[in-house]
DNA sequence: ACGCCTACCTGCTTGC
DNA sequence: TGCAAGCAGGTAGGCG
């Protein structure tokens, strides 16, 4: 199997989310695409022969954590996929390891010799030698092994917090598996239309709606406020309050912002440093996020950050207006 | 059903 | 310099 050079310069480097310097991860849907895309280059068709799990937590259901590594053990990566934030990794016997990132997850694959990971929370060796390590400073991330034959959400339709999952004659809560989660925005079928028709029966405000992985699959705190700023719409503005055009605009930018997080490997609005040392363009590419007192791209006035439901939020006060509430009919 | 709040975690930054 | 408080944010789950 091809191994990319960087792996021997930089042992602890499998993708942009190991970063140089500080390590400001918030892997959101082009980061967790990223790594998708690389482990299905590294590790697809390698066999697990043992997990060893330094942080129980990490394991959730079904399987308690000392029965996990017995019940991973053997198990060959067929595929590896996202769905949301979550990392996929389909098994050759039709079972599903889920590895959900959270804040400072990452996998990396280490080639033999590489030195311990002080953050590695489980490493999955493989049969080839190398390691499969699942790094998380903060332990937020969860990792599950969950039963072939395709887990299926038990009734339909959005808001599905405390619906259940079944799988043969067993259920799950549905939060054990997925977190109920609404349309992928890259996806064909999530049309303005489609989005338009979920916002106007929303009074949310829209960054709250945002983040709501129920509500839209994928959009952590990064993209949402850059969407925000590219549709020029204030993060306070309830979403049924937008016009058409407003629809169409943000639809647009939520795309436009994911798909420019894959091309940029994710990369596109952390302060990553590449391995090939290459300074950051990436600083040209953020908006708002971050840059409070700085000036606005477009306008120069000041950027602003508030607090809306408990997350920083970031926006140009001149250029995303808050709509003026109209008492009148 | 929805919106709001807290807990979970650790490392870095800030303030005294 | 040392120490504590504050901050970062994805999301499960509890509450009103």
């Amino acid at each position: 199997m091809h191994v990319p050079h960087n792996l021997e310069e930089e042992p602890f480097v499998h993708s942009n989310l190991s970063i140089s310097g500080t390590l400001t991860t918030m892997p959101e849907l082009p980061e967790v695409e990223t790594v998708a895309r690389d482990l299905q280059r590294w590790v697809a068709g390698a066999t697990i022969t043992d997990a060893t799990i330094s942080w129980d937590r990490t394991i959730r259901h079904p399987q308690p954590p000392d029965r996990f590594a017995a019940e991973i053990s053997g198990a060959t990566i067929a595929r590896v996929t996202r769905r949301a934030k979550t990392v996929l990794l389909h098994l050759a016997d039709g079972r599903v390891m889920t590895v959900a990132l959270r804040m400072t997850g990452a996998l990396i694959v280490a080639e033999p010799g590489t030195p311990e990971d002080p953050y590695a929370r489980v490493v999955f060796a493989l049969e080839d030698g190398r390691e499969l390590r699942y790094r998380d400073v903060r332990k937020f991330g969860r990792i599950g092994l969950w039963p072939g034959g395709g887990l299926r959400s038990v009734g339909a339709g959005s808001g599905a917090r405390s619906k259940r999952i079944a799988e043969g004659a067993r259920t799950y809560r549905i939060g054990e598996v997925f977190s109920g989660h609404g349309p992928e925005p890259l996806l064909r079928g999530f049309t303005a239309e489609r989005f338009a028709e979920r916002l106007s029966r929303r009074t949310a405000k829209l960054k709250t709606l945002l983040l709501d992985q129920s509500f839209i699959a994928g959009v952590g705190n990064i993209y949402a406020d850059e969407a925000l700023w590219r549709a020029r719409l204030h993060p306070l503005q309830t979403a049924d309050t937008l016009d058409a055009r407003d629809v169409r605009r943000l639809h647009r930018f939520i795309r436009q912002v994911l798909r420019e997080g894959i091309v940029n490997r994710g990369a596109s609005f952390s302060d990553y440093v590449g391995a090939d040392g290459e300074p950051g363009a990436n600083a040209e590419r953020l908006a708002v996020y971050r840059r409070t007192e700085q000036p606005c791209h477009r306008c120069g006035n000041r950027i602003e950050r508030i607090v809306v439901g408990q997350r920083s939020t970031h926006f140009c006060p001149r250029c995303q207006r808050e709509p003026v509430a109209s008492s009148a009919t």
